[in-house]
DNA sequence: ACAATAGTGTCTGTTAGACAGTATTCA
DNA sequence: TGAATACTGTCTAACAGACACTATTGT
């Protein structure tokens, strides 16, 4: 018995917080394939290339610099979204990345590379109404995915630049948990996780200038949830 | 330009507790293809059947169907390995699902099917030496996942008959979270969460009889975690 | 009566959450 | 000096964990 192998891709939900908002990078899809597709709005993605890329996350990592010329701060594997009618040319499997980043260079990424940075929260309300293929679905598992990972670990910290305060990691943690958490209480606790290295020199913002941070590791998770 | 399509599978580490230890089940590989693996222990898994499967989750339920005649009690998704190396015949991506079912039921299908229950503690050392493919990085991802989920949800309600007492679900917890609770403490802590539903009838075990409770839904989530 | 397991009440130490107040910068 | 933000200390309520105790079955 033969069988038809499915279309394999990598497709990636890079996301940003952008007044304290999540938002994720779309752009205009131009390939003339399937046709109903054209034009519309779409993550970045494309098919595995069997004969370059050594396993998913190098051919999620080729396709972000083919596209955009582009590294995330933070990059993982998702889920998998796979069946018989999310692509009308056939079967179709998408290994769907997530992807964080601090929202100073998505924006000068996006204007390069026309690409927009759309507000992804209230279950995708806000997104275009003509997403191609089920590209509006994949953004919804991932961003919930980002939302549960954000209360156990240092997930949020990559949507902020390498060295940050802490009430910096404070908003974010909020914006994305929708939630809002004592700052004192915080401070206590993420210093408590020994997951943050001070930096030499003192961080300058608006007031009084703070103590810097910046992560021991790309993540690290808590044993207890933070906000 | 056209690249060759990966091969799509699907596997199933179907897993239970026995003797407090978690146990995977594996059988020994038939196919003569690729001849290397021929005779290796191997997960219950398969190509995906593009003309018969909808989805993935589809192609995991017919694989258990066709090779098991079984349903277990819990399927669900956990990750995708894919990568140009884990199969000779080339680029391959497994969708790797997740099962769990109680142990009774396993042993009467292991035994029916020629299947063997191996206990997958300790980081894998006790699986046999010779495993097909990569399917002992397979198991030990997945039983991370799961030990990983069984902090925050009632997932390891499904290594226990639909109905159990507090005392057989707070044993199974313990198993697989590697440490002691409390039992008083971990009753007050399990009602709490209101993820449980009372029987009518009591159950009898060795010792005095028990109020039996069954799962409101097949998979609830905690606020906190429990062990 | 005793073994075995189910289930309850309560004490103590730790943590979460709220909040008041001090410290250090710029304008 | 005042606005803005960083940071600390402390109080209280809630919760985790430990443990002693009672309850109900079979043998």
């Amino acid at each position: 018995m033969h069988y038809e192998k499915p279309n394999v891709t990598v497709d990636v939900v890079l996301t940003t917080l952008i007044a304290g908002r999540l938002h994720v990078a779309l752009k205009i899809r131009e390939a003339d394939e399937p046709p109903t597709e054209k034009g519309k709005w779409e993550l970045t993605g494309g098919f595995i290339h069997t004969n370059e890329d050594g396993d998913d996350m190098a051919a999620a990592k080729r396709t972000l610099r083919a596209k955009l010329d582009f590294e995330p701060s933070y990059l993982e594997q998702s889920f998998t979204e796979a069946n018989d009618h999310r692509d009308s040319r056939g079967w179709s499997a998408s290994i769907v990345y997530l992807a964080l980043h601090e929202p100073a260079g998505l924006q000068e990424l996006v204007a390069a590379r026309g690409l927009q940075l759309v507000d992804a929260e209230d279950d995708g309300a806000h997104l275009p109404a003509n997403m191609a293929f089920d590209h509006k679905l994949l953004i919804a598992k991932a961003v919930e995915k980002l939302r549960a990972k954000a209360r156990y670990s240092t997930l949020v910290a990559h949507f902020l630049p390498p060295q940050f305060l802490l009430s910096d990691l404070h908003e974010a943690f909020q914006a994305v948990r929708g939630k809002v958490v004592n700052p004192a209480n915080f401070r206590k606790k993420i210093l408590d996780e020994k997951v943050l290295v001070e930096m030499e020199e003192r961080l300058f913002s608006k007031g009084r200038p703070g103590t810097g941070y910046y992560l021991a590791q790309p993540i690290a998770y808590f044993d207890r949830t933070i906000a």
